[in-house]
DNA sequence: ACATAAACATACACATTGTATGTATTCAAG
DNA sequence: CTTGAATACATACAATGTGTATGTTTATGT
């Protein structure tokens, strides 16, 4: 039988992006080769040069759909609420949730910024989780029941504070403190 | 002449770290090969695997020492405050100000916590920066002055805001606008 | 002075990356 | 339905880098 160029392609990609993932997320983008990668995807190296530039163009690819899945996520959790302040809380819990999928945290907040630089990860946080929070702290500003700050710094400190929490909670650590800390911070910007 | 052992070691050691650190900044981690290294140093590759186990413990001796430069500079900073809050936020300013030095933003911002892991990364934040945060915290609560949550979550995630504003401050960013968010989140927790 | 160990230097085995080149499969046009 | 072109691979290769094993020199303790 014969298959569509079409779906050959989204196949072997499919293939890639899933046994890199893995393998990334057990070993490290370092100590993961591309040979043993083709090896788990069952296509060769040849297939892997021919859809992706190079290694660090794969892994791009991997952290593009862990992002997107999380900015999902989220925006399924907070679509409908209406006050600022609980939107913030409940885009943070839910962010905590997402982040619990194996590897993530691993993949978006340590090998990711490596590899691809602080630059390249920006702008893809600027299309998932942090837009959300610059968003939240806007309408909560605009209802005036904000402090006096630059916005777009303060959303980007704050995103850091999270991601630091849902790295520490998906290497074991009990996620109610972390919670705490960060709706207290939250609360304090409110007035 | 002779060297005396201890100042050779001495002297190969650091002829490595400050090829190895010049580098690794202008090139990253990953990019730098030993080769490359030794040569910088006038020394071989012999001198490095005598001196270190292998390429990422080099790095990790190279963080080390930027981790003590900067706690050093933050303490020299803040020793002689009584106030807990005017503390906190001159420490802050000394933090800044220390994590500006050329490179050592990406140094332990992004290639440590990539090569030597999270945790290790947090080994050797509890003996520099994050240190003084948590004790900052833990004396305003003493005064009783801070809101009602876990210290050092708090204390954790907050290094992190701290750090993510270094970082894009290294990276060109103007200073006030973090400076300010940074300030309102630490106001925003004393009451 | 001599044995020992530390501090290098050299050579090598192995793996990995990216590329170049070759082949098979699909697609588009006539 | 055939044919030329493009896409999707497969294979082979050159270059480079890592860690280790082994050799050599220099200091150190007795």
């Amino acid at each position: 039988m014969s298959r569509s160029n079409k779906d050959r392609t989204a196949a072997t990609r499919a293939a890639l992006l899933d046994a890199a993932r893995s393998l990334f997320v057990e070993q490290g983008y370092a100590d993961t080769g591309t040979p043993e990668i083709v090896r788990r995807a069952s296509v060769t190296r040849g297939a892997l040069y021919h859809h992706f530039a190079d290694k660090a163009d794969l892994l791009r690819a991997v952290i593009d759909r862990e992002a997107h899945a999380v900015a999902a996520a989220i925006d399924d959790d907070t679509s409908d609420i209406d006050h600022p302040l609980d939107a913030l809380m409940r885009g943070c819990d839910a962010y905590f949730a997402a982040m619990r999928v194996a590897g993530r945290a691993r993949l978006l907040l340590l090998e990711g910024p490596a590899v691809l630089g602080a630059a390249e990860m920006d702008r893809i946080d600027r299309l998932t989780g942090a837009a959300m929070l610059l968003d939240g702290l806007r309408q909560a500003a605009q209802a005036g029941a904000l402090v006096e700050t630059p916005l777009a710094p303060l959303a980007e400190v704050l995103s850091a504070a999270f991601d630091r929490a849902a790295l520490a909670i998906a290497q074991g650590a009990d996620a109610q403190p972390y919670r705490a800390a960060l709706r207290a911070l939250l609360a304090g910007l409110f007035r």
